[in-house]
DNA sequence: TATGAATGAGCGTTCATTCAT
DNA sequence: TATGAATGAACGCTCATTCAT
């Protein structure tokens, strides 16, 4: 603990303390409103909810939020750039074959969702419910969450591993479907959580040409 | 008078002219909304926008729902038996290899989403965003819904034509993928419309396990 | 009475009862509304004063304006027609030497003011209480009032009858203080007040050229 | 400190450093309020556009003042004391004919409203604007304004140099064109100001009998 | 049956004010 | 002294709901 604190003594960041507790109340609240956007959606979530959750009155939140639309905003960066962390994070850690690279993608996606944002992938799915402005920050934050799949599966199609229709269609329908994973798997718990995981997973592998049971390589007929 | 009253008797149903005037008012209401809710979602729609489509006052519908909840759920009902009709009587006149039905309802599923209900697909896919008591209506329609495509799989599933992880799983993807087609496709027309359809239809039958330009059956070269 | 009636019955506008009654209502809102704004100035009125006022809830009001800058645009024209149009009545019904209608002109002004709009007058003299676009219709409102003043003068000016430094200064005067006579003149009643009226009338005939005392015409030495 | 001390005691007042380091911060936030006050209007300042022009925060005003009322009435005394200090400073300067210092005294009234006061003048034309208590303060300051223009006017009148329907109704006139000046020529700059300023000042000096071109003395030939 | 009118609860937002530090 | 944080009342506005006619 010395320790740290001394690391933190070395950082020289310009933050003083005053900053730091104000970022961390930011973010306090900002995981709030996430969480109730994704439980509820965007419209249905007023800030009094929020501002309830959070114990503070409605109007606290305009000492750190301009408006509604911009905590929305925020909110969805906010939640965005951590899942995408983890998984690139987890990606990096990661080789062997592509379509077991793939597998642990999916799957870390999927236990994310059901696990820790059980309602966040609300956004990515239904964007109609955010006004314009937060669309356009969502769309790209997809973007970049798309990216590592379509890397992916590139790479797959182009070892001749994969099978595809088309790489975008297939992203599609896997993006889809993880994405309600959190309100299929709601409920699951252990054991068979895992399975249904990894059930979807196998299903999930099938849109790029992958068949279940066909051990770790798909070709070794 | 006395015409009128024989041809009343003839008709089974005991129902006055009132009473089918009224009845006919209410599907007149019941499609504008259904109409309504499917282009825009259930809260994005006030009572005076659906008055103003049927040229009403708001207050008149109070004289045929007790609620905007009543309304929704009945618009809902509506919706959705419509479109379980028109996939049913497709299946109806299909015959051929399981495969080759599967695919047409998939397309004519999707051909429905995008062109007749751009948003209607959300209260299935979201029923959060419904009061509680809609989610039981939405519940039933889905799973009548989902009958159509279950049998088919099963049929192909017992015949050795497809192969799946399980069919829940692949069932759930296809309708997750399904869902968001509206989405993906806002905005197509014509042939690109079409060829994206067809390319959404062939990936989502690798679900069951039926490759690209397999043919009829998956593997068996 | 049953005159008026049938009076009403010949009328063949396309106004129904109802219509009427709509119109009324709206009248009586602009009324009150008017009044406010100028007790108070726009910013310091709220629309449940407004409301409350007229002993009805805010939420009524937009029945009938769909906003309170709409409300407050409407209001104003309200006012400002009335009032204008009393005026051109008087002139209309004047004759006789020009000072002598100036005369008229502006002690009938300053009696509305002080008698029927004690407030009203506030609207022309702090327009920029009001939003952008409330100030145009005040504007324009107030150059119709304007050139009633204006004719006179030319033609007084023009007869040699009026001096003025500057035809523009001396209007601009002249309203600057007759806005504010209801509030100098508040309180006063009966002889009094015609007294304060005539002196007040006197010394902004001065504004161009006509001394008090003259007689009827300025330049009789 | 002693030397410090010393110095205290010589200076006739009891205030020790701190209490007149006190002082000349409560001086700094009255000439940033004024001056804003005087821009916009009372209601149209926020007490954060002021801390924000101070470079403090809200909090801190609260320490010197009570409440925005309190502030608003403090404001309201600087800016009244400061606009009649000015205006007494330029009437003792000068000497000559009446009607040439009654000029210049107007003429100055004029400058500072439209230059340094923008909207400063609405305080005392539209009190209704302000709070109970600000009121009385207001009307004081009115008084001592209304004072230097009056005693000119006596004076002129006595010396037969002016004449005059009424003192009193000749000195609100030209209040009430005075007040009004800001808006009028708010835009207008450099030769375009000077002009409009000098044919306003002679337009009011007809208030009190003389004409324009009249040179000196108003009606002699 | 259908309408026009009204209601009242709730929303996002602003701001004077308070207070622990 | 001064700050950052929080409060709560008020505002303009929307909308599902009610009701006399």
């Amino acid at each position: 603990m010395a320790t740290t604190r001394v690391d933190e003594a070395a950082d020289e960041a310009p933050v003083s303390r005053v900053q730091r507790k104000r970022d961390r109340r930011i973010q306090e609240i900002l995981t709030t409103a996430a969480e109730l956007f994704g439980e509820r959606g965007y419209d249905a979530v007023s800030l009094e909810d929020v501002a309830e959750r959070l114990d503070v009155t409605k109007g606290s939140l305009y000492y750190y939020f301009p408006s509604k639309d911009q905590l929305g905003i925020s909110a969805v960066e906010t939640l965005g750039n951590r899942w995408t962390a983890r998984l690139e994070e987890l990606l990096a850690g990661l080789d062997g074959p592509v379509h077991d690279r793939l597998r642990g993608l999916i799957g870390e996606h999927i236990s994310i969702a059901v696990r820790d944002y059980p309602a966040g992938l609300r956004m990515f799915l239904v964007p109609q419910d955010w006004p314009e402005q937060q669309r356009a920050v969502i769309k790209e934050l997809r973007q970049r969450h798309d990216r590592l799949f379509r890397e992916l599966i590139d790479e797959g199609v182009a070892a001749g591993d994969f099978t595809v229709t088309g790489v975008d269609a297939a992203l599609r329908c896997m993006h889809a479907s993880m994405s309600q994973s959190a309100v299929w798997f709601a409920g699951l718990e252990g054991q068979r959580l895992e399975r249904a995981i990894a059930e979807l997973t196998d299903t999930l592998m099938m849109l790029v040409g992958v068949m279940p049971g066909a051990g770790t390589a798909p070709d070794q007929a």
